[in-house]
DNA sequence: CGCGGATTTGAATAGTATCAATACAGGTGG
DNA sequence: CCACCTGTATTGATACTATTCAAATCCGCG
């Protein structure tokens, strides 16, 4: 729609002409003159695996889009045990609308590309954007459907299973150009530690190797380098999945 | 702020004026007339304990409000394992606005009055009234906030601490009239039976009555029949959700 | 090459599930 | 009003999955 206006690309920010979530995301609501107008208070920042992005009980003073890498939502019971809540790809927004604190902990599980808007500048540009606020509609949407996807991993599914769903999501939204429906083998690099997809599967890190040592046996997965792999064939993962 | 308005009782929809939810959920955000709209279509429904209100992959026609009584989200397995995601209570919104088809199962969990509006309906009022996007959209973080903590209690609780978190959810939101934080005991009938809090917290159903009989050998609750529970002290009860 | 963190593997244990039987509650009809 | 009947819940015995604790191996990197 907005896309012809694009042609005369000295109308738009030069940051977000070669930004891959411009016409994802949030952004993708925003007329050329919104988008300059977002785009004075933003700022491009990198964050380095491990780096953490938003604390739990921390004020929340920006909202973020990722551009690249991937970003891990954590929650932690008082007794330090922890379960990864969900992963954010490109083109994710990143932070809880109309929050005074967060009420979890962000982290980023690669390295990350972000987009950072301040709080009160987005909040005032919603006000003056229904579109905008229909696009965070449609996003938290998604996070909601993916968040029960999960429970019924988390709840039903058994260690070999939830491993094999984790492999399958990783699989299908590592790289967000690629059109998995036409896909049938693939290689990615994973964006977490054994810890990490223990925390996210409510498993243990022993279990965790041990359900992929498996796999790679059974011929579903090849693992090159600890963190690199191969799935030969998306289908067979797939049933694997339960 | 509009509730000024509503002295002169006759502006809004008989219906609307009794009913709970007017002030909250997605109906607080209408001003009189726009209630008057709303109201031309909506339609009052009862449905008793067990009936279905959303088939999984059943084409969505309309949303609902939940007026009274306890909904139960569901969704399941290709070979039967069922789980339960969500609950939902007074002034909830069912559905998933902007979705062809729901990827989710909704059955009242006790009897439930319903107020229905077809989809259209609520849709193009939608596009007229950003506020009531905004309240969608409120009502859409609340629900994923809620899932997020969920997922900790299914991936990272014990058994017997998923069925304390199960009975303090219950205890807290039960009455939506209630204020919580002056409440230390109080005495609920469960909306589910064990197979359905089995399902909510991925767990079978003898484990279920084994830990419900463990806490009530260790004093945290009182069972007179089966379905009509009493809490001493809520306090006890969150001591033992981890 | 050697160090430190991450991962894998092994053996023993604990926590839930499973299978089977019994008890209970609520509703029905004699 | 009671005896029965059915679905729901509890209890018991056993099996199995995943955890725990311990040790060995692998990997990236200075």
């Amino acid at each position: 729609m907005s896309s012809r206006k694009d042609i005369h690309n000295s109308d738009i920010p030069i940051l977000c002409q070669s930004c891959e979530a411009r016409h994802k995301g949030i952004c993708g609501a925003l007329e050329p003159d919104q988008l300059v107008e977002l785009a004075r208070h933003t700022r491009q920042v990198r964050a380095k695996s491990g780096e953490e992005l938003i604390g739990d009980t921390e004020e929340v003073k920006s909202y973020a889009n990722v551009i690249s890498g991937v970003v891990k939502l954590t929650k932690m019971l008082s007794d330090g045990r922890q379960q990864v809540i969900g992963l954010q790809f490109a083109p994710d927004f990143l932070g809880r609308p109309f929050a005074e604190e967060s009420r979890l902990s962000a982290e980023a599980a690669s390295g990350v590309n972000l987009c950072k808007i301040p709080k009160s500048a987005l909040e005032s540009m919603i006000k003056s954007s229904p579109e905008l606020e229909h696009r965070l509609l449609m996003q938290t949407l998604k996070e909601l459907d993916e968040a029960r996807d999960w429970m019924v991993t988390l709840g039903r599914k058994t260690a070999s299973e939830k491993v094999a769903s984790f492999l399958y999501l990783i699989a299908t939204h590592i790289d967000p150009t690629k059109n998995m429906d036409e896909v049938d083998s693939i290689k990615f690099d994973l964006p977490l530690t054994r810890v990490d997809i223990a925390d996210f599967l409510g498993l243990t890190v022993e279990t965790i190797s041990r359900q992929l040592t498996k796999l790679r046996k059974d011929g579903v997965i090849e693992i090159e380098n600890n963190r690199s792999f191969f799935v030969p064939s998306m289908e067979r993962l797939e049933d694997r999945c339960g």
